[in-house]
DNA sequence: AAAATTTGTTTGCGCATGCATATAATATTT
DNA sequence: AAATATTATATGCATGCGCAAACAAATTTT
């Protein structure tokens, strides 16, 4: 296998990647004052049995530190209109605690996914999605 | 199109590129105390027609911003072991300036391609290579 | 059961980033 | 050619990040 092609295949997904990125991040930072961060842990949660989880069980989830992560909840916590999230002691072991998705914060991450739905939609093609399923077997 | 498979190809992309990345940061910076855009910015001169390009024309190839970018040459002009690049006024021109690769720099980028390479070979087959081609088509 | 270790979260700190602004050099307008 | 606008880079500042240390609670060791 050529250098060169290696190279120039890492480079161009992260371009590729790169440009999806800002460009989704761009729209949340635009109509919602959050970043992409916000939306992965928000996204998590909704998605999530009870709308909570365990901020440890978030880490691998988000691809944050532990420190960064606990620093985003506070956040969310003091999100401008209300908070999107709230910390809750963890009965079974009061070391951990869960994060809750508030009301307004399931009606936010809604409103968050339809927009990014519109902008994948508008940018992957079948084919795309086809190739990143490929890229993962 | 299923909104979760979108989100989900979306988020696959997202982790597999991820994991790579901080795959390739941390052997940088464990080798060579440099991380990833410091390697882009010495590869993209290493590469060029006479080991040096203007400070504006390397911002899209870096994907950070021109302050960013001032920084991270400061950076590699005060590398611990000795200048890697250096600041030439650009004779057409004096506000621009030329980021040139010194030898030593040279001699580092060779180094780290080497250690790159030998990652991504190990990560990626040549299965992998061909998907990633056909998500730029 | 007291002491030591481990586990989960938060806080202090230093660093890289982007935005806005400053500064210098060039180009354009009048 | 003097005044104004534009272009290229650098700097001040606020923000988010990871690491290491602090802290609190649970578990294991003795």
């Amino acid at each position: 296998m050529n250098n060169n092609e290696l190279f120039n295949a890492w480079l161009n997904l992260t371009k590729y990647h790169d440009r999806l990125l800002k460009a989704m991040d761009y729209k949340l930072q635009e109509q919602f004052q959050l970043g992409i961060k916000e939306f992965y842990l928000m996204y998590y949660l909704a998605h999530s049995e009870q709308k909570k989880m365990k901020l440890s069980d978030l880490v691998p989830k988000v691809s944050l530190s532990h420190s960064a992560l606990s620093r985003l909840v506070t956040r969310l916590e003091q999100y401008r209109g209300g908070s999107l999230v709230e910390r809750q002691t963890y009965a079974n072991d009061k070391r951990s605690i869960d994060v809750f998705l508030l009301k307004k914060g399931e009606h936010c991450i809604h409103e968050m996914e339809m927009v990014l739905n519109d902008h994948l939609q508008s940018r992957l093609s079948d084919k795309d999605i086809q190739n990143i399923k490929r890229l993962l077997e």
